[in-house]
DNA sequence: TCGTAAGTACGGCGATCATCGTAGCAAAAG
DNA sequence: CTTTTGCTACGATGATCGCCGTACTTACGA
């Protein structure tokens, strides 16, 4: 093993476009879409994915070096939440306008 | 020339991961972006890209398929614009929260 | 009419991507 | 200690992507 760290970006770092392309992929969308409905920080592997364990591995990564969500381990597992706040601050109303809850104005 | 017509998708089957797509290179952010400063349609050549003609006819094409843009052919040129309403009717508040001009509530 | 301007189709190139299987580690359970 | 569990590293593969140059079409203007 290589690399067990687990990096993430600050939060004035995380990019547009990285943030875009990570929630452009179906099973990444999922995966933030579970992740909103239940803020429960969650394993891995407790998402029901049509990929394997491996491919499962890389999209937590993306999604975490995008700034997405946040991955702390726990023993030998790691659990995944989103970085709502985080992405708040920096691109207002974007989350909630891609979990399709934008606050429609009046 | 094998097919000129200009696909667009309708409003209710723009994609989500596809617009995230489109949206998540920097050239077509960049494009859309000014296109939201000026919303007179403007040709695809107006903007200053850092990319070939044929590159930038495939970021169009790209934006177009995605239901981003709308695209009309006048004359030899084709005129551009943002597909504003349409967004904000299938994904409301995305375009604003990528534009970053999100309705930030009190 | 002839040239120029705007854009596309096509083919190619290198890079990235999503996916998988295998092998392996570390913590927990037995 | 041994097995199981949860996840990762690595390597491979096929697909897609961003980019380019060339050749071409079509409309407009001199």
């Amino acid at each position: 093993m290589r690399d067990m760290s687990l990096h993430h970006p600050e939060t004035e770092a995380i990019e547009l476009p990285a943030v875009l392309h990570a929630l452009s992929d179906p099973q990444r969308l999922r995966i933030v879409r579970e992740l909103d409905l239940d803020p429960t920080p969650r394993t891995c592997g407790s998402f029901e994915l049509d990929v394997s364990k491996s491919t499962c591995t890389h999209h937590f990564r993306v999604l975490r070096e995008a700034g997405v969500i946040l991955q702390r381990e726990v023993g030998t597992s790691k659990l995944s939440s989103l970085r709502r706040e985080d992405l708040d601050a920096r691109f207002p109303g974007l989350l909630d306008a891609v979990l399709g809850r934008a606050a429609v104005p009046a």
